[in-house]
RNA sequence: GGGCCGUUAGCUCAGUCGGUAGAGCACCUGCCUUUUAAGCAGGGAGUCGCUGGUUCGAGCCCAGCACGGCCUACCA
């Protein structure tokens, strides 16, 4: 391939020019046949196969859109351009000019009067017919993939669509779409440990967002009634099939709604999805079919808890404990002789016992208080809060609450984080003062979701994983070479 | 963090009992003006992930390490 270009450039061809003008994408070649035969049309793309017949050649040529065949003849181009066709390989990219007509065996094909070389590759690409299978060299040099794999393309060009969908679901319900931001002083609206960084002219340090919560409830109190952001969120912990250390998502804020209004928006949003996919409310995701119908079920967290372990267990902070261990659990390794506290334990249970099998999609609402300090209580019972959590194949999707707009609880909450994350608890949150201002003059009550992009794009395309969603996924740096 | 598996040509993969490293595709040369997984004939291509050990001899056995995959654990 080295080779072949140093030939090309002796001859005096440019193997990286500029510009090209192209006046068809191949498949508007091959669909608008009838039209176009005997017409003139220049097209361009990669070389992705070759077939050489002496003083001949077929070459099939794709661009984005798909595939067309070329046919190169030397009595057609001359002896320059027929050279310049023999020192082509696979890989290279080309635009080519001349007359559309069907072989013998009836391919649409382009009879090409000018072959232009617009870049030389000097790589060769994956095996044709296995395609590309490592999945390391696929998540690492994912251009070769998108080349190999229509599959890949296939996941990539819905996400795209997928995230249009969200953005005019929401724009037509009066909803504006904002940027907050990335680098934060205080970081907060989720659990987890953050990316640091540091800013030199400030002389701050800064973290990456966990959520972007704080700064659109900032916005609700800003007078903007409907705002929503989709955008990257960084929480500095593990990976596996739904965990990314960089993930995308959509939050949501709704003055004068509630966390049921935002149910119903959740099932709009999904029903919604599923149609503009597959035209229909169903889909299937890993071989289990899955309709997102509305309404869904709604499950409350103390009755899905009391079903897993009893609802005895429910009496105390020990006697839970003690069903978490009876069922198995692992509670950790208790700093001194601490239990969890009650909270921890029902989310333990959940995420062990409940989350997993909670197949078709499902609500599970009204959370414990202490796990949730940034949502309103039930207007029964102060333990427990207007919040959600909404679940398709065990897979959690979505989280929710009736967002707390008092500013003195929010301050008894917070204080409560800080004593945890001063006890090494470095996924509590910390004192947001700013924050606090801006609630004390005045959030409407208002409702909030997040979504995690990345894994509704995995059930929409019924993808394994949440690396096969993400272009680049974080992965270790190769060494050596 | 733990377990299992993998790492051989650019790619997809074989490699038997420890005895000179293989195939197909891709690449190069020749023939071939309607082929399409084109064909025919020939050719080049390797730090067998890395380091060490056992052995007369290691792709193969042993140990450590690296990277990856799957599972598991952790994780709003």
């Amino acid at each position: 391939m080295r080779a072949n270009l140093e030939s090309l450039r002796e001859s005096g061809v440019d193997p990286y020019p500029r510009r090209f003008e192209r006046s068809r994408l191949s498949r508007e070649v091959v669909d608008d046949f009838d039209r176009l035969e005997g017409s003139e049309v220049t097209v361009a793309g990669r070389l992705m196969a070759t077939r050489g017949h002496g003083k001949a050649g077929f070459a099939d040529l794709v661009d984005e859109k798909g595939k067309m065949q070329l046919y190169v003849r030397r009595d057609e181009v001359g002896d320059e351009q027929f050279a310049v066709w023999k020192l082509l390989d696979v890989g290279d990219i080309v635009g080519a000019r001349g007359e559309v007509f069907k072989t013998r065996s009836g391919e649409v094909s382009i009879k090409v009067k000018e072959l232009t070389l617009l870049a030389k590759a000097l790589l060769p690409l994956p095996e044709k017919w296995h395609g590309l299978k490592d999945k390391e060299i696929r998540y690492r040099r994912r251009y070769l993939d998108l080349i190999s794999n229509e599959e890949t393309r296939s996941v990539f060009r819905a996400r795209s669509r997928i995230v249009h969908i969200m953005r005019d679901f929401l724009t037509e319900r009066g909803f504006l779409e904002v940027e907050t931001p990335i680098l934060q002083p205080i970081y907060g609206g989720a659990f987890a440990r953050a990316f640091e960084t540091h800013h030199h002219s400030l002389d701050l340090k800064l973290y990456l967002r966990i959520a972007d919560e704080l700064y659109l409830k900032r916005l609700i109190v800003g007078g903007f009634e409907r705002v929503f952001e989709i955008g990257k969120d960084f929480r500095n912990e593990g990976m596996d099939r739904t965990h990314s250390p960089e993930f995308t998502q959509l939050e949501l804020y709704q003055a004068y709604a509630d966390y049921n209004v935002m149910m119903e928006t959740t099932e709009s949003l999904f029903e919604r999805l599923a149609f503009e996919l597959t035209g229909g409310t169903s889909f299937t995701w890993q071989g289990r079919e899955i309709d997102v119908k509305a309404p869904w079920k709604r499950v409350k967290v103390m009755e899905a808890v009391a079903d897993a372990v009893g609802a005895d267990a429910l009496k105390s902070r020990e006697a839970l404990a003690a069903a978490a261990r009876a069922a198995d659990l692992d509670l950790g390794d208790p700093v001194g002789d601490e239990l969890p506290g009650f909270g921890e334990l029902v989310e333990k249970i959940l995420s062990e016992l409940v989350e997993p099998k909670l197949m078709e999609p499902t609500f599970l609402i009204d959370y414990p208080l202490e796990i949730s300090p940034l949502a309103k209580q039930t207007p029964g019972d102060p333990t427990i809060v207007e919040r959600f959590e909404v679940f398709i194949a065990g897979i959690e999707l979505g989280n929710s609450f009736t967002e707390l707009n008092d500013p003195d609880e929010q301050v008894r909450r917070l204080s409560a984080q800080v004593d945890k994350r001063a006890q090494g608890d470095e996924e509590a949150h910390g004192m947001d003062d700013d924050f606090i201002m801006a609630l004390k003059h005045g959030m409407p009550p208002t409702g909030g979701l997040g979504i995690g992009v990345d894994r509704v794009v995995m059930l929409l395309t019924d993808s394994p994983g949440i690396r096969d969603v993400i272009l680049f996924p974080a992965m270790r740096p190769e060494r050596d070479k």
